[in-house]
DNA sequence: CTTAAAAATTAGGCAAGACTAATAAATTAT
DNA sequence: ATAATTTATTAGTCTTGCCTAATTTTTAAG
């Protein structure tokens, strides 16, 4: 079992976050706009990763993990989201600031480390993000997340996640105070331009945007 | 600030192990056989390290570090054993196994990681070698550590650190079931080929060689 | 001082990963 | 079905870091 390049290793992740649903096909511009880079420089890398049995290429038909390169680039995504457990948590690091050093540590190299980082944070479920973090097994745990923009007036629901990740986004939530676990209660929904009422923590009642609501991801 | 490759932090960091003394010149030869590659490599490096500012280069006078490259190294250095802390006594790993882990660890760019890590751990003096981890304002505990070797007979000790950190000499220790902090009697010295007998733990009599006792770091 | 040995440097290459510009293929719209 | 547009692919470069094989310089010996 050879090991991947810090390269090969950040594409399969692309590539597994890409086949969310299994449904719509991966294409080289795909991955080019998620790693920001080339779809030249995409396409030198497919070869290589078919080269190295980690995927599968047809031409229209798009890139398909293999079963191998499905076990790496879940072993990542495990390792990003135990180590953003151990930043928030050990280290006191916030929710905005410990995915960058997480896309650096997912690639720190030995075969115990995950399972040992996991014990000796007590085998969390999620990460701080809401995201539920792989097994050693690579099973995954289910998260039934629905976006706020979803949650009819009325009802209450508890933050879970984000959807978009961007610092930009992270900042504001935590502007207004709002973060995982917090509760919030759906007051209205404007037509208009699909903006919503809703209330949360000490906060009565404030504004937010579609996009803002398309963004979060709660539980009931 | 900008930020260094890998490569370049590579470099610099064996360019300050090398300096121990500040005494015998560091040429590209030394360089060379500390990082198992080639002569020519190393001149084009010092070359690029020149440019940046992080190290100073006359011939026949070696390399020397500026204030700039050695604080980097410094941090690279506090960085490892910082991680070493946390890998043996946070993730239980042996004192053999973490140096190549902290190896990758080290170079993990955040610029509050260090001193996070530090606080986390407890503000730790020494790394499981014994060597001393550097403070964040760059300042080195002293460690007055001396060579097994140098013990006379009669004469008791501490185990404090060794100075070959390869894991054939760790294994080795670790199957005498010698560690840090072991103590040590000098019971006997050989002239013929300065082998030791010693007594440690349970052990009440077992002889070491000269390369052996020159190799493990005590205090007396 | 002259020569032999060791060390440093240069020149020329190679592989990984990325880019740009040009071309070919596949989609989508008319 | 054909044309227009969007994607994919190729060809050719570039940079980083490394290598080997000369060649030059320095150091050590005789
Ligand atoms: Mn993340
Ligand atoms: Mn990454
Ligand atoms: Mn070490
Ligand atoms: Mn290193």
């Amino acid at each position: 079992m050879q090991t991947q390049t810090l390269s090969e290793e950040n594409y399969l992740k692309v590539i597994y976050h890409l086949d969310k649903d299994g449904l719509k096909k991966i294409t080289p511009t795909a991955i080019s706009e998620a790693l920001n880079n080339n779809p030249a420089s995409v396409v030198d890398m497919i070869k290589k990763l078919v080269d190295k049995k980690l995927v599968q290429y047809e031409k229209s038909k798009g890139v398909k993990l293999t079963d191998k390169g499905r076990n790496i680039a879940i072993l990542i995504v495990r390792k990003h989201r135990l180590w953003e457990v151990f930043l928030l948590e050990k280290l006191g690091y916030e929710w905005d600031e410990i995915h960058d050093i997480a896309e650096q540590l997912e690639h720190i190299q030995n075969s115990e480390l995950a399972d040992r980082l996991e014990r000796f944070l007590g085998f969390p479920q999620y990460d701080p993000h809401g995201d539920p973090i792989p097994k050693a097994n690579g099973e995954q745990a289910i998260s039934y997340k629905t976006l706020l923009a979803e949650i009819a007036p009325g009802k209450s629901c508890k933050v879970v996640a984000v959807k978009d990740t961007s610092s930009s986004f992270l900042q504001y939530l935590k502007k207004l105070d709002i973060g995982i676990g917090t509760k919030i209660t759906v007051l209205d929904k404007i037509p208009f331009d699909n903006s919503m009422s809703i209330a949360f923590g000490k906060t009565e009642s404030t504004t937010v945007s579609k996009i803002f609501a398309e963004n979060l991801l709660v539980h009931e």
